[in-house]
RNA sequence: GGGGAGGUUCCCGAGCGGUCAAAGGGAACAGACUGUAAAUCUGUCGGCUUAAGCCUUCGAAGGUUCGAAUCCUUCCCUCCCCA
């Protein structure tokens, strides 16, 4: 983990406010004034559904890095148990259970990639699973002593439900808010935890939670939820040209990573500094003031440090190379103030992605449809066909309009041969010795 | 348990015996314009070879036909109504 603390020690209830994260709160008074008070535990719930967390799960994991480091105390749970049922909440379908096995591994994916952004060392957050208090139920014993506290009648009225009642929803998926709710019970009751935040579709669940642990507990407990993260053309957050855009540098590349943030628009920048870096507010609001063509430093600064942060400095610093060897500097002049580490760049060499290539393939006569499947930029070689067709093929940095050309060793001579496909997505084939 | 509707290419959604690789929209990709924006316009959008053609696809498996996504049978799944 990084050290940035900008704000260390600062009300971290405002540091959200003031960033963009909250959405909705259950009492922002008296949520301020906990904070003040006490070293809060505070939780969020993690799916662990998919082997690798994706951007759309940066919003909840930078609040709980923001609770951090001003001092408190996060717990991210891993849903293994839940997860064995399926939150309906937000989707339209139901989803495929997901075996133990499979849960388990993703749970530990889960595990080593928050603490990329949370520290876990001594008690200072905690990274639990409710399959610990979960799969010990007696379902008897649940239904007489959490059960009776809900009223069918209150969960017919959730939004989440509600949307589901039209599609179809079954009972076990019905349940699943209740055993959210008895999770956030029991965190309380074993762990202190005063707070659970979630993504705006989980404001039923976090209520009903918060009125279980009031009702089991006679205590008091808080909630909080996200803002559903979306570019200005309200499309989700988090996709991109190859799908979505995961945490996992197996799955997404830095250069990828960095290239998804760079390629914010224009009116996303200041909200995505706010969200997905740790630079003060005052001086994102400064970036955010640039004029156009420099408002484009604001765009790299955000990409460097938000893969900075997923990734390391070191993988920050080569995509930024990379990215400004392809397209150019949007700051030659260092004109724009910054406290980001993008400044300390010595101008070393630029490391451009590459996919090696067997010396074998080169020797017998590689054809460039070959060659663009090679290096991912298409999937097929009629999508290549197509590219060339098109005009947006290029092998270093001339366009290709004979789809027939065949590539030979002499090509490869200077150590490497860059493709292009379109204006932004480029490869080196590197052959393999 | 009874009755009804339906499962189509990434998504939504037409098609209901040949002219269907399958309308339309969205997403995506490329080109022009640009700031590696946004908006807009144009083109592309199953695979292989590109000339003609071949192969795979319309929940699954069989069947009827010269020929099926379209008809029949069985099975799986979803939704609605009644119990």
């Amino acid at each position: 983990m990084k050290n940035y603390f900008p704000g260390a020690g600062m009300n971290p209830y405002s540091v959200l406010k003031e960033r963009g994260f909250i959405f909705q709160e259950t009492d922002e008074e008296a949520l301020k004034k906990l904070f003040d008070r006490k070293k809060v535990t505070a939780y969020i719930g993690f799916d662990p559904s998919a082997d690798s967390l994706h951007a759309g799960s940066l919003v909840p994991i930078m609040a709980l890095a923001h609770l951090q480091r001003n001092g408190h105390r996060p717990i991210a749970l891993v849903g293994g148990g839940t997860g064995l049922v399926g939150d309906p909440s937000g989707k339209t379908e139901t989803r495929k259970l997901l075996s133990r096995a499979e849960l388990e591994g993703n749970a530990e994916v889960l595990k080593r990639q928050l603490g990329q952004y949370i520290s876990f060392d001594e008690d200072q957050a905690l990274l639990l699973n409710n399959a610990a208090w979960l799969s010990p139920l007696n379902y008897i014993e649940f239904l007489r002593d959490i059960g009776k506290h809900f009223s069918v009648n209150k969960m017919l009225a959730a939004e989440s439900v509600k949307l589901r009642l039209e599609k179809g929803l079954t009972f076990i998926e019905f349940n699943y808010m209740v055993l959210q709710a008895y999770d956030f019970y029991v965190l309380n009751k074993d762990y202190d935890c005063d707070l659970q935040m979630g993504g705006q579709d989980q404001w039923g669940n976090i209520v009903a939670g918060i009125d279980l642990t009031r009702r089991i507990s006679q205590k008091e407990v808080y909630g909080i939820t996200f803002p559903l993260i979306t570019d200005s053309s309200g499309e989700k957050f988090g996709k991109s040209v190859k799908g979505a855009v995961w945490l996992d540098s197996k799955k997404t590349s830095p250069y990828e990573y960095y290239q998804f943030f760079r390629n914010t628009m224009d009116s996303d920048v200041e909200r995505y500094l706010g969200y997905f870096t740790f630079l003060p507010m005052s001086e994102i609001k400064e970036l955010a003031r640039l004029k156009p063509p420099l408002l484009n430093r604001a765009k790299e600064i955000l990409a460097f440090e938000a893969t900075s942060i997923t990734h390391s400095e070191e993988d920050a610093r080569n995509a930024y190379r990379a990215s400004i060897d392809k397209f150019g500097e949007a700051d030659p002049g260092r004109t724009v103030q910054t406290s980001s580490a993008i400044l300390e760049d010595d101008k070393g060499a630029a490391k451009s992605p590459q996919v090696l290539v067997e010396l074998e393939i080169i020797q017998n006569g590689f054809s460039v449809l070959d060659a663009f499947v090679k290096a991912g930029l298409v999937s097929s070689k009629g999508e290549a066909r197509r590219l060339i067709k098109q005009g947006g093929a290029y092998i270093e940095e001339k366009r290709i309009n004979d789809e027939s050309l065949i590539l030979t060793g002499k090509d490869f001579s200077d150590g490497g041969l860059t493709l292009r496909a379109g204006k932004k997505r480029h490869m080196k084939l590197v052959p393999k010795r």
